[in-house]
DNA sequence: TATATTATCGTAATGATTACGATTTGTAAA
DNA sequence: TTTACAAATCGTAATCATTACGATAATATA
């Protein structure tokens, strides 16, 4: 997804497309993993431009019910990229970079015969390790 | 895991069998899901038993290390419960009560192929939804 | 361009977790 | 069974991510 492609999707529901809300989107689209909110903080303190913790998670937290980003959690913070794919999908994380590899294969199949009297609201498959890259490194 | 096998653990290991460290491993032998660290505090308060964060925090930990306590992470915090099992298997976990059902299915033989370049350290497979006791309730 | 609504700002508050110096406890050797 | 000492605990303060708030500013549309 693209910054344009993610206003569109604001607009349509309602939002308003701020300069603050492009300048998320333009951090998010130029890179390709998991960042935290404090990769965003930084990244927009080089920029020259403050921003209000408000601001920040009101709008990762919007980007992410509305489908713009897609999120996880790891060792207590919350991290987010943007979202790669409109099909049900996992993915490879890097524990370096953050880098992300889409992963097809969904267990939930298999799975959901052997929970047969549960309700299953929710699931999340990932892997970690270290991307081709990092590892030379 | 009852107590006395986590005793015999931490002994091996060359720890200590505080009274402490009892009364940790009684409230989680005697629960089946998975529990914060604050339903500990507040099941030691209920007993009359003050306890430091500090030795809330690094006993957790350390039963984890050794093995005695699995760990997830939910909505901003840690979570453990007594290690139900020696071999490798997930978890279904219900969104109310916490309550676990060991799942055997685990997807990383046929992923491990489309990650061929890529150093896996550790993956994480959960299904979230509803126990059938607490669907009724 | 005026207006109403939504968004942002700066900062304070919260909640989970970690850290610290002082004190206590468990263990094993004397 | 006492002694000695390392390890563990306590009470509390500090940290870190996140949430909340009242005042101000920016956006969309009429």
């Amino acid at each position: 997804m693209n910054v344009n492609e993610a206003i569109k999707i604001l607009k349509e529901k309602g939002y308003k497309a701020t300069g603050r809300r492009k300048d998320i989107l333009t951090y998010f689209s130029q890179e390709d993993g998991y960042r935290s909110a404090k990769d965003l903080i930084q990244y927009l303190e080089k920029q020259n431009e403050g921003i209000s913790f408000d601001t920040i998670y009101r709008n990762l937290h919007l980007y992410n019910e509305v489908g713009i980003l897609e999120t996880t959690e790891l060792n207590g913070e919350k991290l987010f990229r943007m979202n790669c794919s409109n099909e049900h999908h996992h993915h490879f994380i890097c524990n370096l970079c953050g880098r992300t590899k889409e992963i097809d294969v969904c267990p939930m199949d298999e799975v959901k015969q052997m929970l047969a009297n549960y309700m299953i609201e929710d699931h999340k498959f990932e892997i970690y390790g270290l991307c081709p890259a990092c590892q030379e490194a």
